[in-house]
DNA sequence: ATGGTAAGTGCAATCCACTTGCAGTAACGA
DNA sequence: TCGTTACTGCAAGTGGATTGCACTTACCAT
């Protein structure tokens, strides 16, 4: 079941604004926040609103289709396509902002212990590192 | 040197509403936003602005007193002191929003395996889970 | 002890990411 | 091709955080 048949199969529709931010999503080599999804979208001659972008990224997220991230000290929310790519985490450039994929999560095997440690049952975590990229070291 | 002496050396001055900020940190049994440091104050009869906990907040991270946290999902930033503290991470309640410290941090040995993989320096790192308390399960 | 200066403060305005209300548009199943 | 309802655009609103500016106050040099 692809994307599209996805989207269909839960009664939402495929959109030309939807389409075009897939699209965007899809070809993007990192996670992209929702004004750089736009500014790409107008890049593209794409017509639509800002919060046509936002609330596609809500939809979506809540398809499961694409995951949100949020990055430490950048004060907005960023997302990426989650079709065939497994649980990762992230390492962003202090200097240039440059977000890098680490393939790595070495976390599942902690869960037993905090829940020992703290009695809370583990849901899910957020993990970032930041760093210098090899350009700006 | 303690809090005050650290202030001081820096030429920064301790100034009434300084030392109130720094009074509620000190006895909260976990990290506040400012909104709440402010509902803090104010129910300690402090006079004293919003923006000036923001002011303090800034100030204080700035000299290294206190740790700033974003903790995910929350569209808020959360601070401590770090005072004699070692560095540790949190586990969030989905439910009520309860915070616990994680006395573990796994990832020292990780930076070594990061930086081969991405050829980053790594700097800082941010880990937080989030799950369900004693109380919520 | 006190006067000068620069750090600190309060208030109002502003910024920015994000959300909501609503009337009009368009996807798509019948 | 028609009707339902998901979707969209525009405008306005939220909420956390920041900034400008005039006034206040900590504190060091005298």
């Amino acid at each position: 079941m692809d994307v599209n048949d996805e989207i269909r199969a839960s009664g939402k529709r495929m959109t030309r604004t939807r389409r075009a931010v897939l699209s965007v999503l899809e070809q993007s080599q990192y996670p992209l926040s929702p004004t750089e999804l736009y500014a790409q979208l107008k890049k593209r001659r794409v017509a639509i609103d800002l919060v046509t972008v936002y609330r596609n990224l809500v939809t979506l997220k809540e398809l499961g289709l694409v995951t949100q991230l949020e990055l430490h000290q950048e004060g907005q929310v960023r997302y990426e396509m989650k079709e065939g790519r497994q649980h990762h985490h992230h390492i962003r450039c202090k200097s240039c902002g440059r977000i890098a994929d680490l393939l790595l999560c070495p976390l599942k095997k902690l869960t037993a212990v905090i829940e020992k440690e703290t009695r809370f049952v583990v849901g899910d975590h957020s993990l970032e590192f930041s760093g210098w990229c090899p350009r700006c070291q």
